[in-house]
DNA sequence: ACCTGAACACCGTTCAAGT
DNA sequence: ACCTGAACACCGTTCAAGT
């Protein structure tokens, strides 16, 4: 089978959601793909368009017309927080395309619920920033504080100047049921005033 | 004048503001430092401890115990939108270490509003999570939308496959007055539950 | 048209060896 | 104690040359 833009976007996709957006680099993907780095340069442009596409397939589903803000923006998070860094991610590709899903579909939903276009168009912009924000600040919050990292990054045995975050791990790691609550609470905030 | 911790702190403090986040590795702060870049490893355990001291030098000045919620996180705004990609530094630092500042100012004046102390703690961490989101997206807006990065990043004249993005720029980027707004409009919407 | 080989200009981190 | 030299294992991107 030779290469397409469309099979180097469907194994990044494999690749972030094994192993993170850390690991869906060039070479990677080359390897993966069986080709040399330079190969993917004849059918992706570069990087950056290549992980907006990668976000937009990931978001593919957020394209339905009918759903309530609330339940768009909650299956938002739970489609980008099992991705480890996905948030990095979709702050990125909200950065090339603040159309991305689910954008659209929340636009039309505020405006179906009597908000005007541009309020509507504000209202999304709004609610955006939050979850983007929510979302990376939550994975990095487990990834930076969360017991030394987790998987296997294998650091050196105990260097002295890291010892002032050995406290407080406990507390500041916030447990998953309190985020999902946090991000719940923020979004009934911010719609409150679109009722 | 010998290394040390406070003078490699500094100069990545320098080289963000000059260039950016981006432009702040070990090596090239190495290089701005005369030394090699194995040298910064006696003073630093890593990269992302340094990141957190920078990020913490730099809202040092937004540690005041008597500003009012709004003016914090304006002046946290303020702050981070010079820093071309500082929204991304600060997820960072907000996930190594969430008593960032404004954290602890910003809890002090929610309970002196009459807030419990678990609810200003939460009240707070809502506020960071929209406000990073805010800026990160911000910024990754101009930087990534922006007429082709504004700089000068000297792009391949004209790669066929990223035509998609010519049109819609003058809509898509939004500018900077409504950014402002939009981030006043969030912060009002998440403080008037806190009132 | 599509891909390889090889290079360019970088990264963070480690560590024996020098002073 | 503090730093160098040199390496290890990577990056994204370009481009002449091959088929």
């Amino acid at each position: 089978m030779s290469l397409s833009s469309e099979r180097i976007v469907e194994t990044a996709v494999g690749l972030l959601t094994e192993y993170g957006l850390h690991d869906v680099t060039m070479r990677r993907l080359a390897s993966e793909l069986s080709v040399r780095p330079g190969a993917l340069y004849y059918h992706v442009p570069h990087k950056q368009e290549l992980l907006r596409r990668v976000a937009h397939q990931l978001l593919a589903p957020l394209q339905k017309p009918d759903a309530d803000p609330v339940e768009l923006m909650l299956q938002f998070r739970d489609t980008v927080l099992p991705l480890r860094d996905g948030g990095d991610l979709l702050l990125i590709a909200y950065g090339l395309d603040q159309r991305i899903p689910p954008v659209p579909a929340l636009e039309e939903s505020l405006q179906a619920a009597g908000l005007g276009a541009d309020a509507a168009r504000r209202h999304s912009a709004v609610l955006m920033r939050f979850a983007l924000g929510a979302v990376a600040a939550e994975q990095n919050i487990s990834l930076l504080s969360g017991s030394q990292n987790a998987v296997q990054p294998a650091t050196s045995p105990g260097h002295p100047q890291s010892a002032q975050n050995a406290a407080g791990t406990a507390l500041s790691a916030a447990p998953a049921a309190e985020s999902a609550d946090l991000y719940a609470y923020g979004l009934r905030s911010l719609l409150a005033q679109a009722a």
